[in-house]
DNA sequence: CAGATTATCAAACGCTTGTTTGAAAGTAAA
DNA sequence: TTTACTTTCAAACAAGCGTTTGATAATCTG
């Protein structure tokens, strides 16, 4: 039964079916509500396997989080030849569909989401890998668009701005839709949202720039 | 020992500490992190009480639940005669200071922030209690400004946005405490805040008035 | 005052949680 | 095959949870 060439060892076959049951009941339970058990029957991994493999379970949310799409969207962003203002269209499409869409591996971003609200003491490692990059990032993306005029705490409000704009489609999700029942969020639903924050965004920051000059 | 004059009666007292209690330790903690023990220890009542005087924890939440303050700031700015984007410019300020001042009783938008990451059957009511009526709120207000031509499926997303960057600030607090240390939010803060948020978004409204007619 | 009702209390209940245990099974090298 | 090591497993553990209990105290009622 253990002739399988695709994984090295059962021990890590173990491993990934664990890291990947987590992140599921993680982004839908938050940690708190998330059990261990639940993860351990999704893996279909004996009860101890989570001690044994991660020290314990604030051990297995560590490793599985994982921000390696959030970063290669903002470097692929930086790379494009296009001007400030379409980079900013283009994140905002990219980092939604990301942000929003339910099939996706967003469950990073879905356990991220959760962490603010609710913060454990893997907070700080989201803090620091993903979440100070992406302000550092969008700031830059920002200061491009604006212009030296504008002050660095009025620059950040712009970021703040836009991010609390993205955040509050995937984080009022569940109020969104008892309001609006035939709400969903499929491809072209993500990429309208996309536009219209973008638009409304773009004139939100035009308005500063000129304010300032 | 029972020769209060101004409580109507001793259980009714302990009714009333247990709710402010109950505030308190659920906009803390949200309602899964918060412990029935925590409460009563806080409220100096016996552990069994709130199951006296509520029937359960759940029971607990759903009275100390109280929009009022939410409501009035909504019904204070209608009755205002001023034009439409001055009343959103007062309605932010004043419902930022709600959100945002720790020593304010905005236990109920701490709490309700905290629903929205966390859904528990309280949601219904606050949904129908507290976020429909904002929305429509905000709705009615913002449609006074852009007229008759924007969309409904815009002018709601108008009100997203809007809603999105006010939420972010209560809901990213620990994260923004984290990367900028000396994040506080005092009155003058708060204010600086609204007024970003309320240039931001009138002039991302007008663009959009603009665009569509 | 006497009796009925209401409120408080310490203690315990049943359940779920994350974690530990020690034996059994699997794996690898000699 | 023997030996040493790793991984899995069912079972149990201690701790914490919301809730219930039954006795005690306080209050109201007639």
């Amino acid at each position: 039964m253990m002739s399988e060439v695709e994984t090295r060892t059962a021990s890590e076959h173990t491993r990934a079916r664990l890291l990947d049951a987590a992140r599921e009941v993680f982004s839908q339970y938050g940690f708190q509500g998330a059990t261990v058990r639940e993860i351990c029957r999704r893996a279909d991994a004996n009860g101890a396997a989570v001690n044994y493999h991660f020290g314990s379970k604030e051990g297995l949310l560590t490793e599985a989080l994982n921000f390696s799409q959030l970063a290669a969207l903002q470097n692929d962003n930086v790379k494009s030849a296009d001007c400030p203002k379409e980079r900013l269209r283009l994140f905002l499409r990219d980092f939604m569909l990301m942000l929003l869409d339910e099939k996706n591996a967003s469950s990073q971003c879905r356990i991220m989401a959760r962490e603010l609200a609710d913060p454990t003491p893997a907070l700080d490692q989201i803090v620091s890998e993903a979440i100070a990059p992406l302000h550092k990032f969008l700031g830059k993306l920002l200061r491009e668009i604006v212009g030296d005029q504008v002050s660095e705490t009025e620059l950040r409000r712009c970021v703040y701005s836009i991010l609390g704009q993205c955040q509050f489609y995937r984080h009022s999700h569940p109020v969104l839709q008892r309001m609006n029942p035939k709400l969903r969020y499929d491809h072209k639903e993500i990429e309208a949202i996309a536009e219209h924050i973008a638009d409304f965004s773009l004139a939100g920051i035009r308005h500063l720039a000129k304010k300032s000059t």
